[in-house]
DNA sequence: CCCAGTGTACGATGAGAGTCGAACATGTCG
DNA sequence: CGACATGTTCGACTCTCATCGTACACTGGG
């Protein structure tokens, strides 16, 4: 895996970044599935996505750059935490749009 | 031009339909340029856009089939409404992501 | 009636994004 | 060490979308 993980501040994250981000459905379904649980207790490979795994890697990364998901890996895996508070700070009522998704 | 103007309610707009709409800088323009003004005073030709005639009669097709904006014919011009009411009971917030963008 | 202005329709083009398989790096465990 | 699991990287492919020029439809005014 990369060692050097790069995060992006949502402070920094642009509304373009934003809505490009959110705008694949694929990406808005690891949000809400990653809302479900406690912060850093999903690893990327637990999630249920119909895209292989080297596109899921792909999502993931887009979510990180775009200010939604910060990571922490810990052994060979990967957890995630959404970044709703700072997120919501930046883009105000975005997210949540998202997560009352049906 | 088309005599018949199909318009789209907002109520019947995915967050998919939304988010696509909105994530083009264009489109985005369009809204922002079209919230400074009374309603029905702006057609389509009077927007300053860095695009050709028809990619711009593209855009604001895209823009009513997403229930961001009405037209209405009158003479050889259309004029457009932003459906910034509907639309922000639709998607609370997300209209005004884009018209506070700088 | 003709002409100018506004906007759409159509076909073609190019760039970008999502997708995948395969190879690779890293970490854990027996 | 070796086998396995997790996740990334790479190159290639596909397909959608923004874009344009051109042609067309419609309106209003001389």
């Amino acid at each position: 895996m990369a060692r050097t993980l790069v995060h992006t501040e949502p402070a920094d994250v642009t509304l373009q970044q934003a809505l490009e981000a959110l705008a694949d459905p694929v990406r808005r379904s690891i949000l809400r599935e990653v809302s479900t649980e406690p912060d850093f207790t999903r690893a990327c490979g637990t999630f249920d996505l119909p895209v292989s795994k080297a596109t899921a890697s792909h999502h993931f990364t887009v979510l990180r750059a775009a200010g939604l998901l910060e990571q922490l890996d810990r052994g060979p895996r990967r957890y995630n935490r959404l970044r709703r508070a700072e997120f919501d700070a930046r883009f105000p009522g975005l997210l949540d749009l998202v997560l009352a998704e049906n």
